[in-house]
DNA sequence: CTCCCTTTGAAGGAT
DNA sequence: ATCCTTCAAAGGGAG
């Protein structure tokens, strides 16, 4: 928990949950975050990408080189464009006061990939932009960048961070189509207040507040991702009417321009027809999805004529409750961001081995860097809840195919998944990184993974290490739902210095990493039996691995 | 063209 | 309280 705060204290705001995020995240484990999580990907790019990767950095710059889809540079040229324009009426390029903060994009998206498939570097326009809450001292690039700086500028303009540059919150972007004015903020609904829960939060202006860094001439500066959530007075941009999202909201009142771009601005994959996708407010929101992409054949067995008349009963029920899709959560928010990186740096395209990949750098990450999907997440489910106080995720269900999850006899599930394993994707020895080697290379040093897992000193890199390539490889039924309880006693056990740990864990609910699965079980039940070395390092855990077994081989 | 795969996390229903 | 299921993104692969 100190870490957290050592850099920017308060200001990190919504303490209450990053806080408890970080107390049972992987403690230590993951001081080699970053730099495990590059090894990682390193290592995974080098088995899985063929060989001319030079993937000699995973330095950001070293991702931007990437040749962009094309596919994402159609897409949003015509949305850059509209966008440039109206930047620069906006002096929206205007030189970015805060160095070394997260890049932000404008209209994302591929806008900044010239035709030729090629960066173009006067397109990819970097927004700076201060970010406060996620600020950790672990990322020392971003640390500075929190300035308070005077935010009274105008979000108006949706700006996307370079997909390599992204600042984790950027996902929040997706919501912000709804731009407003910054002065409108109705200022009833006040942010400190969970809508959902209804706890009251404990007033951290700079929670929010101080999202938006824009500095006062920067007319176009670009806004905070939440930023359109909250205005730079620290009040929410717009408040939702209890009545639902069906209830223009105030802060809709935003200028023409704005609500062309933003009608624009988001992803593509939520092209819907203008009318359907649009909010009520007559806004369109990221979550919201035409109707039209569920055309479920739930009617399968209703008489033409029934099927008929009911499809269109349903088709209007449909067009009049707009699909809205569940807030994405810190693993969803982190994969937005680092899928453009992962694919960069590998060949791979197949976005289950690349997410594979990042499931395994998601655990490799810093609690710090967690604690910032983390929030991210929280704050977009905040968003959502008020935008959409009356949706629940269980509409959504049944819109999406259902994914065959029944796995029948534990022993089909296992040839299954033994079968699936990224194995075509990535190479047995080491895309799916079998632990011992290219895995635990990362975290450990290679010469002695087993060492490494059973030094107590890096106990959570053993942690985390193990269970990533286990999970590539086989996945999990294991991924079993560990209880934290387990979990948490047996990172205990596993080492001295955990006890801070093991206490935290106690913390109250609500902390998103108290759901959190711990793989290391898993990996080390695993059937592959890939780390017999790690069971003989880590004594200990052989006696918890009977509640572990029990759990997971249902 | 549609669904699957794959990841983690959140939510909600079921037990 | 716990378990289980579904969905969220994404895009190549498979049918």
């Amino acid at each position: 928990m100190p870490q957290l705060n050592s850099g920017g204290g308060d200001e990190l705001g919504a303490n209450d949950e990053l806080i408890r995020f970080k107390d049972e995240g992987e403690q230590e484990e993951k001081s080699p975050g970053e730099g495990s999580a590059e090894g990682d990907l390193a290592d995974v790019k080098s088995s899985l990408v063929n060989e001319s990767e030079n993937h000699s950095s995973d330095s950001d710059s070293e991702v931007e080189r990437r040749p962009p889809p094309r596919e994402a540079f159609e897409k949003h040229r015509d949305y850059l464009t509209e966008a440039l324009r109206r930047q620069q009426d906006a002096a929206f390029f205007k030189g970015p006061p805060y160095a070394g903060y997260p890049f932000l994009m404008i209209p994302d998206l591929g806008g900044h990939y010239l035709p030729n498939g090629a960066l173009s570097p006067s397109a990819r326009t970097y927004l700076q932009m201060k970010w406060p809450l996620l600020d950790s001292p672990s990322t020392a690039g971003l640390k500075d960048a929190r300035s308070p700086s005077p935010a009274h500028l105008s979000n108006k303009v949706p700006v996307v961070q370079h997909p390599h540059h992204m600042h984790p919150l950027t996902p929040l972007i997706t919501y912000s189509n709804e731009h407003f004015s910054p002065g409108t903020p109705p200022g009833h609904l006040s942010p400190e207040i969970d809508p959902k829960t209804g706890i009251p939060r404990p007033p951290h202006p700079s929670e929010l507040s101080p999202y938006y860094p824009l500095s006062p001439g920067a007319v176009g500066q670009i806004p905070h991702p939440l930023g359109w959530l909250v205005p730079p007075q620290g009040q929410p941009m717009y408040s939702i009417p209890p009545g639902g999202f069906r209830h223009p909201y105030p802060a809709l009142a935003m200028n023409a321009s704005m609500s062309s771009l933003v009608s624009s601005r988001f992803s593509p994959h939520m092209v819907p027809p203008p009318h359907h996708s649009l909010h009520t407010s007559g806004i369109p929101h990221p979550a919201i999805v035409s109707p039209i992409v569920k055309q479920e054949p739930s009617s399968g067995n209703i008489s033409p004529n029934l099927h008929t008349k009911s499809n269109m009963i349903v088709k209007k029920e449909e067009e009049k409750k707009p699909h809205i899709k569940k807030p994405l959560n810190a693993f969803m928010l982190y994969m937005k961001e680092m899928r453009a990186k992962v694919v960069a740096e590998c060949t791979l395209k197949e976005s289950a081995a690349i997410n594979q990949i990042l499931g395994r750098r998601w655990h490799s990450l810093s609690r710090e860097e967690q604690a910032k999907y983390y929030e991210l997440a929280r704050k977009e489910r905040q968003l959502h809840s008020q935008l959409y106080p009356s949706w629940s995720a269980r509409d959504n269900y049944g819109k999406r195919k259902k994914r065959k999850r029944e796995k029948q006899s534990p022993e089909m599930e296992t040839h299954t998944k033994t079968k699936k394993m990224c194995v075509q994707h990535l190479p047995a020895d080491k895309s799916c990184d079998s632990p011992a080697s290219s895995h635990g290379s990362m975290l450990d040093s290679p010469a002695t993974p087993s060492a490494a897992l059973a030094s107590p000193a890096a106990p959570a890199a053993t942690h985390s290490e193990q269970a990533q390539p286990l999970s590539l490889t086989t996945k999990p039924e294991a991924r079993a739902q560990l209880s934290l309880s387990h979990s948490a006693a047996f990172l205990a056990s596993k080492s001295p210095s955990s006890s801070s740990f093991s206490g935290h864990l106690s913390s109250p609910v609500g902390s998103p990493l108290l759901s959190r699965p711990i793989p290391l079980t898993s990996s080390i039940l695993s059937p592959s039996g890939v780390f017999p070395s790690a069971l003989q390092a880590l004594p200990l855990l052989q006696a918890q691995p009977l509640s572990l077994v029990t759990k997971s081989s249902d």
